[in-house]
RNA sequence: GGAGAGGUGGCUGAGUGGUCGAAAGCGGCAUCCUGCUAAGAUGUUGAACCCUCAUAAGGGGUUCCGAGGGUUCGAAUCCCUCCCUCUCCGCCA
């Protein structure tokens, strides 16, 4: 959610960035602004008789404790009629409150002037690379083809004991996967940052503070009964955890990593993008978050990017950065850079991480805040990143290190972990 | 899951219908004092929003005593629902 001053201040720049991040309507900033001049002029309007009214309850009592009950009561009429007032003003000053956030929550986050605008994702920009892609090696056959052969991936279980994007991970696969997350949690905490482990589940409330609802609500599976929603990304209960809170200036940067599994209902996906490990309800995810002082933002986000990719150089799996453009990063980043590893069986890039900054965007939903050393109360600025996602990083790794005789060789740094060379 | 108790400011904790945004203590901050490892004195000290205003300082107002409703001219105080904490029982890794 944008900052209404800054909305009031420059329409027009959030208007222009509403249309680089590809909305194709600005009418609702209009909208809203006629809306919030409504809006504060019906607070202004309630305040005063509310005022009035409280001066008179006030009165009665004096009145009341002197034994004056006649002019007591003459006072209790006059606040008696301004209660009716009140409720409607009251009544109609919520129905414009409701009406001028959901606006409000409609409005993109304003992307950074190093952004490139675009449109598309053709319009992203590479960054960087990072180790020669493999290719011309037809002989590489893509991951689920290997790992089902081998037994390391049940599909058709997974299937009978869950659902299609469930599947179990068998023997070394599972191995790999544990080895994987001890290496980033372990790769993490070197690099300053406080290991978490959170509820996989959350109330309404923090799924509202980081934004999955009300728009996003879909992607998430629901306990209905208790009314919790399972987690997209460790984001959200990290995130939340400092929700309605004021941190101290001295304590910046707050930075965070926590492994947890990630659920998503990924409804209207299918096809080749999801074969194999591509696209999953389930999977691992190790999530680095930084929340900082709005003057280091942009700092921390290069700082978060090389984090994450550290760890694809441990691994020594060839990957490319692209700076997103304007219209496909988001509605709630001012600046994304992605992660894609190579995948040399489908020979395609696969994304594994997405390290963002928020801004004051979702600081301000969930007033997220600190007190500057003035002692003045200021919103924090949020920052995301994987570090990494699990099964393409599987995926990736057992095309990259296949060998012509099926043969699957483990990283060096994933070595000590696995206490193996090769997966069996 | 059952029975009981309770949720007040950074913390402890008073307050059971009117002058209570809330006593007191602790903590924090500022100044002063003291030459000794910290003590004392005085003052100050919650948040959000609206208006005023030079996007200053200051001022005015509204709301917030777990959350949401209700009763009342008036609610931290009374009623209802929910959430949470504690104690006992039950169950359980």
């Amino acid at each position: 959610m944008l900052d209404i001053q800054t909305i009031r201040e420059q329409p027009d720049r959030v208007k222009q960035a509403m249309l680089h991040k590809g909305e194709k309507e600005t009418s609702i900033v209009d909208e809203l602004l006629v809306l919030d001049k409504q809006w504060r002029e019906a607070v202004a309007a309630t305040d005063r008789l509310r005022s009035e009214s409280n001066q008179k309850a006030k009165e009665i009592g004096t009145l009341m404790s002197q034994g004056k009950k006649a002019e007591a009561d003459e006072l209790i009429k006059f606040t008696g009629e301004s209660k009716e007032k009140i409720k409607d003003l009251e009544e109609q000053l919520q129905m414009l409150t409701a009406k001028r956030d959901l606006l409000l929550y409609r409005i993109p986050n304003l992307p950074d002037d190093s952004v490139p605008v675009g449109h598309s994702p053709e319009e992203n920009l590479i960054h960087s690379t990072w180790g020669e892609p493999i290719s011309n090696q037809e002989w590489r056959r893509p991951h689920w083809e290997l790992a089902e052969e081998k037994g390391w991936l049940d599909f058709k279980r997974g299937v009978k004991v869950t659902g299609a994007g469930f599947p179990f991970y068998v023997g070394p696969l599972a191995r790999l996967q544990r080895a994987l997350i001890q290496f980033f949690l372990d790769e993490a905490n070197d690099a300053g940052y406080t290991e978490l482990q959170t509820p996989f589940f959350v109330n309404e409330d923090s799924a509202r503070g980081t934004g999955q609802i009300p728009d996003k609500e879909d992607m998430m599976y629901v306990v209905p009964r208790d009314e919790f929603f399972a987690i997209p990304t460790a984001e959200v209960p990290v995130t939340n955890f400092h929700r309605d809170e004021i941190l101290k200036e001295t304590d910046l940067p707050v930075k965070y990593v926590a492994y947890t599994p990630c659920w998503r209902r990924e409804a209207g996906s299918y096809g080749k993008e999801v074969r194999g490990l591509n696209r999953l309800h389930q999977f691992d995810k190790v999530e680095l978050v930084h929340i900082v002082h709005p003057s280091t933002s942009y700092d921390a986000l290069e700082s978060l990017r090389s984090d994450a990719e550290q760890l694809l150089r441990k691994l020594e799996l060839p990957y490319r950065t692209l700076l997103m453009c304007t219209g496909d990063m988001g509605f709630t980043q001012t600046k994304k850079y992605d992660l894609e590893v190579w995948s040399p069986g489908q020979k395609r890039w696969l994304e594994v991480s997405s390290c963002s900054n928020f801004e004051s965007f979702q600081a301000r939903r969930m007033q997220l805040r600190f007190k500057n050393i003035e002692g003045q109360i200021e919103m924090l600025h949020t920052l995301n990143g994987s570090g990494l996602a699990l099964p393409r990083i599987v995926a990736s790794i057992l095309e990259t290190y296949q060998e012509p005789s099926g043969k699957v060789l483990v990283p060096t740094v994933l070595q000590p972990y696995m206490r193996a060379k090769e997966l069996s």
